[in-house]
DNA sequence: TGTACATCAGTGAACGCGCGTTCACTGATGTAC
DNA sequence: TGTACATCAGTGAACGCGCGTTCACTGATGTAC
């Protein structure tokens, strides 16, 4: 009552609610079409309201795949955050690594669009704002984390000189990550992810297609190889 | 005269002239807008003919796209076998792995929007045909050939032992290279093949925005910490 | 508790756009005799 | 070389589609007194 901002009356909360299902709805078609396919007529045909209606909720198109980005990093990042931790003893980094990187993998697979969305191609004629970056950096932010505890923990690999232009170029990352993870340290995670997300690609975009049969087979090699600790 | 198959005749030759403008011109709008915008109409409009007429030279807009897909793949192709000859003494291995790469990277950033066509998210609702599989191969051939070469002079690395699913996985490899790489470089080079295009797509997909200011520097060392000889 | 007004959700029609593709037609180019 | 017919290129209109977005309107929900 005194309290304005914390008394929820019953517009607000199916305000939140048809919010919520729009972009659930999103999410659903992103299943079956891709991301720049999605049209919100269709979603709100799905929901059974008026295409106008919709804009009750979100201000335009973009402000939906921005809604879906977001939504798309955060499951990710907590599905990574969640296998990193399945690792009991957390001075096992290699497993750890594996562990994430199976869980990406069978992500991806499980959700081939999503996957698009987020690290495919940009979708045409969409801007991503600023919104977008923060949920982004809590994905790559696992695979950060256990680079820090890898150098914390003395554990680094053998580290390759890093030459001076290169130690130039990755001084915002230095900065994101302030300055717990050495160069070469954080030029293999680097690597590493690029390699996840390449051999993914290949994967999923079709161009292993004669090539392997068993994806997971294959794949669980790949990341060992790949593996930056 | 009696060749007809040989005899070219004035319709002939503007029929050929007219079907490299369309190509052309679709190539063209592919520096602008991306593979799924692509539209037939704004090809026709641009080369100042009518819409329908188009049809006269491309099946469908499918047709078009397959055209390019094409010449892409056909066009990168005869750049990497040129990167790869450039390095003169053959026997370097090392060097011509970083001509490939350095070559791919930077058409992959003189042409965005020809990389996000073959290696991006697939269009959405095409569907590709078998005519660009040959040229597609022509690509990774650029590098299993190299593989090859380093495997006949016996120059191949330490061989990680690959496990028996992993070498039943990649059986259609083996096909495809006529067994002339052994399991654990095949995997190296495609490893290395995926981590590339990983690496490029994280530049391009703007997924190093805040983290690297100097992508050739960058990018330099990333090829060079990838390389499977 | 009741009334008067303000806010918001949802409607339905419309605007303007661009797309892929088809079709009947014209005029020009090629071919057979 | 000339004529009669067949082939093909290009035209212009049309079909049918779906899209994002706006807008004036209605009815329901919330708020202040």
């Amino acid at each position: 009552m005194a309290e304005p901002s914390i008394h929820r009356t019953a517009r607000d909360i199916a305000r939140e609610e048809i919010t919520r299902a729009i972009v659930a709805e999103g999410r659903r078609q992103l299943t079956e079409v891709g991301p720049s396919e999605l049209s919100l007529r269709a979603v709100a045909r799905e929901l059974g309201m008026v295409s106008s209606a919709v804009y009750r909720y979100v201000r335009s198109r973009d402000d939906l795949l921005t809604a879906l980005i977001v939504e798309v990093y955060t499951e990710l990042a907590e599905e990574l955050t969640a296998a990193d931790r399945s690792v009991t003893d957390w001075t096992q980094f290699r497993a750890r690594w594996m562990a994430v990187a199976r869980r990406l993998h069978r992500w991806a697979v499980a959700h081939p669009f999503d996957y698009a969305l987020v690290y495919g191609s940009p979708v045409p004629g969409y801007r991503a704002p600023r919104d977008t970056v923060a949920p982004a950096g809590r994905v790559t932010g696992v695979l950060l984390g256990l680079l820090a505890e890898v150098q914390a923990a003395g554990r680094s690999p053998e580290p390759r000189p890093v030459p001076r232009p290169v130690h130039r170029a990755i001084a915002g990352m230095r900065q994101v990550t302030e300055n717990s993870i050495a160069d070469d340290l954080l030029l293999r995670g680097v690597q590493a992810w690029g390699a996840l997300l390449g051999a993914i690609s290949l994967q999923l975009f079709g161009h292993l297609h004669r090539g392997v049969d068993d994806y997971d087979a294959w794949f669980e090699d790949t990341a060992m190889r790949i593996c930056p600790v």
